[in-house]
DNA sequence: GACCAGGCACATC
DNA sequence: GATGTGCATGGT
């Protein structure tokens, strides 16, 4: 169907070499999380300003999230934007994560998977791209994340007709149809993606011509 | 000063 | 199911 997706993949990852994402510091699930609803709209480096904020205050679980103020929860996060809905948001994610996060963390099959996707997908501010982040990310089950970066290459470099406004499970399929089912995998190119994007264009309406890795 | 950044909820058709 | 709008900060 689409050779070229397995073919970027070697390309990206004999160019780049590893990329041993999620890039949060800790590495620990709720770092992830949280870092994943940060993320949404906003540019890396002020989520790591937000993060930063939260760690001086000693805020490094979800339990202690839910104990600040929302109003000191606010200013925190501030450099991420959206930070009334955002404050909100980190808020359910923290319940979420405090009733879910243990059983979440257990391999399991795709009719499993697929059901703690949907139970995702109920929490207020968790979209299809942060839902599969954090199964991914933090949770490390076999699933493809699509975001902004992954939407332009599937354009420029894979030439998937109207990959800029599939819906977004259907060019999360097309991937996970032309790949193995493999969460190392499924990590580093999406790692290799936003690698390859930030090195080469920044902005998604610009028009010039991508170095040929194909 | 305009444009952009690893979206999402909600309203509307 | 597809499309439009509000949300907010910080870098280029």
């Amino acid at each position: 169907m689409f050779p070229l997706v397995e073919r970027l993949y070697e390309a990206l990852f004999a160019r780049y070499g590893e990329q041993r994402w999620w890039p949060s510091k800790s590495g620990a699930a709720w770092e992830i999380v949280a870092g994943a609803v940060l993320t949404q709209n906003c540019a890396w480096r002020n989520v790591e300003k937000a993060l930063g904020n939260l760690a001086s205050l000693g805020v490094d679980t979800p339990q202690r999230l839910l104990a600040l103020p929302l109003g000191a929860l606010r200013e925190a996060i501030r450099p991420a934007g959206f930070f009334m809905q955002k404050s909100l948001y980190l808020q359910e994610a923290a319940r979420f994560h405090i009733g879910h996060a243990a059983a979440f963390s257990t391999p399991c099959a795709a009719a499993e998977l697929h059901a703690r996707r949907a139970r995702l997908l109920r929490v207020r501010g968790v979209g299809r791209e942060t839902a599969d982040s954090i199964l991914l990310y933090a949770f490390n089950h076999p699933i493809f994340v699509i975001d902004a970066y992954t939407r332009r290459v599937a354009e420029r470099h894979l030439r998937i007709p109207r990959a800029a406004t599939l819906p977004y499970d259907a060019l999360q399929a097309i991937f996970m149809r032309n790949l193995p089912n493999d969460t190392r995998l499924y990590n580093e190119y999406h790692a290799l993606i936003v690698r390859q994007c930030k090195d080469t264009c920044r902005k998604q309406t610009c028009g010039c011509a991508w170095l040929q890795i194909l």
